[in-house]
DNA sequence: ACTTACAGACGTGATCCAGA
DNA sequence: TCTGGATCACGTCTGTAAGT
C-alpha cells in the first residue's frame, strides 16, 4: 500500500494522507480519524527508499568489519546493531577481509548506498588507504571508528588503551618474579601493534635484564599458534610467561603447553587480550586483559548517534583496560 | 547506426494557494 | 482561519526524440 492507495480509498489527497502519518497540523479532526483507521486496516507502511529521496536520509548505517568470525569483534557488532536498531536505523552490515584495497572497495559501496553514517569495527581500519578512501567518496559522512582513529573532519575514533594494558599484564608477570617472557601474535594490526609497544616498554620498566624482546609472529589458525608455542619451549625452556595478543590465540597455547607438559601456571604463567568467553572455558581459566570492548561499543554508538544528531562530539576517545585475574597466573 | 539530450516515472514530504 | 488539493523537489533509471 502507497499514501496515493490509501487517499483513493480514504476520498482525500495523498498530500493530506501524507499529513496524518507525519502527524502534521491541517487535517480535519473526522478526516485524520479516518485516514489514521485505513492506514491500520491496510497496515500501511512507509517507503523508505521514497522517503529517502525526500530527506536526504535513509536511516541507515553501513557496518564495516574485516573478519566477521572474529567473536570479540560480533560480540560488539550485535550490541551495535541492536542499539542503531532501537533508534530507528538499519544497519548495512559488510564483512571486508583484510586487505587495505577491499576495504576502501566497501567505503565506495556505503558512498553508493547514500549512507548516513558509518560505523569502522577494529582497528585494521587505521590505514592510509582507507583514510584515502573517506576523503574521496564519504567526506561528509560521519564516520566512528571502534578501535581506531583516522585524523579527517569527520572521523571520530575510540580506542582501547592497549599499549598501558598490556605493560600492566608484564607489570603482573614481574610480580611474580618471572623474567623470561614472551609474546605471540597474528596479525600486525595497529591495535597488536600497540599491544607490542607496551610489552617492550613493560620489560624495560619492569625486568630490565637487557635481553632483546621475544616477540614470535605466527598464523592466527590452531594449528599455528600449537606449533609455535611447542618451538618457543623447546628452543627457549626457560620461559615462564607467555602474552598472546588475542584469546583464542592463547586458548591454543594452553593446549600446546599442556601436551607438553608444562604446568600452567607452576612452570609458565599465560595471559590472553580481550577477556572473552573462551577466558572463562579454557582448563585452566585464562588471565586475560579487559579492553572493555562492550563499553568500546557502547561508546561508538553514542557518539555516532550524538554526531547524527548534530551535538559535539569528542574526536578521539581512549577506554583504559585492566587485568582479569584467572588460574593461568 | 550511433550518440546525446530530454522527459517521465518512482513515493514521499513540503509548500503554496484556493475554497469553504 | 481552517482544510485539503495541486505542485514541486529529491536521485536515478529508462525510453524516446533529435541530431550527427
Amino acid at each position: 500500500m502507497t499514501i496515493y492507495e490509501i487517499a483513493k480509498i480514504a476520498g482525500v489527497s495523498a498530500s493530506t494522507v501524507s499529513r496524518v502519518i507525519n502527524g502534521k497540523p491541517g487535517v480535519n479532526k473526522e478526516t485524520r480519524k479516518r485516514v489514521t483507521e485505513y492506514l491500520e486496516k491496510y497496515h500501511y507502511s512507509p517507503n523508505e527508499a521514497a522517503r529517502g529521496l525526500v530527506t536526504g536520509s535513509h536511516k541507515m548505517i553501513g557496518v564495516l568489519i574485516s573478519d566477521m568470525r572474529t567473536a570479540h569483534h560480533t560480540d560488539g557488532l550485535a550490541y551495535i546493531q541492536k542499539e542503531l536498531a532501537s533508534q530507528g536505523y538499519l544497519c548495512l552490515i559488510m564483512n571486508t577481509g583484510h586487505g587495505d584495497e577491499d576495504k576502501a572497495s566497501y567505503i565506495q559501496q556505503l558512498s553508493q548506498r547514500r549512507v548516513d553514517a558509518v560505523m569502522l569495527i577494529g582497528s585494521t581500519f587505521e590505514s592510509q588507504i582507507v583514510g584515502k578512501a573517506i576523503s574521496e567518496y564519504i567526506p561528509r559522512t560521519p564516520v566512528v571508528i571502534s578501535n581506531g582513529y583516522i585524523d579527517l573532519p569527520n572521523v571520530y575514533g575510540v580506542i582501547a588503551d592497549e599499549r598501558n594494558g598490556t605493560v600492566e599484564c608484564v607489570k603482573h608477570l614481574a610480580s611474580q618474579n618471572r623474567k623470561n617472557l614472551a609474546f605471540i601474535l597474528d596479525y600486525e594490526t595497529p591495535s597488536n601493534l600497540l599491544k607490542v609497544e607496551g610489552f617492550k616498554f613493560g620489560l624495560q620498566q619492569y625486568i630490565n635484564n637487557n635481553e632483546v624482546p621475544r616477540i614470535i609472529k605466527t598464523g592466527p589458525d590452531f594449528q599455528g599458534v600449537y606449533d609455535t608455542t611447542r618451538r618457543l619451549m623447546e628452543e627457549h625452556p626457560e620461559t615462564d610467561g607467555i602474552i598472546y595478543s588475542e584469546d583464542p590465540l592463547a586458548a591454543s597455547g594452553l593446549r600446546a603447553l599442556h601436551e607438553g607438559n608444562y604446568a600452567v601456571p607452576s612452570r609458565v604463567a599465560v595471559i590472553g587480550i580481550n577477556n572473552s568467553i573462551i577466558a572463562q572455558i579454557t582448563t585452566p581459566t585464562l588471565t586475560s586483559l579487559d579492553n572493555m570492548l562492550l563499553e568500546l561499543s557502547m561508546t561508538c554508538v553514542r557518539n555516532l548517534i550524538d554526531v547524527l544528531q548534530g551535538k559535539h562530539v569528542v574526536k578521539k576517545m581512549l577506554i583504559y583496560s585492566h587485568l582479569v585475574e584467572r588460574e593461568s597466573t
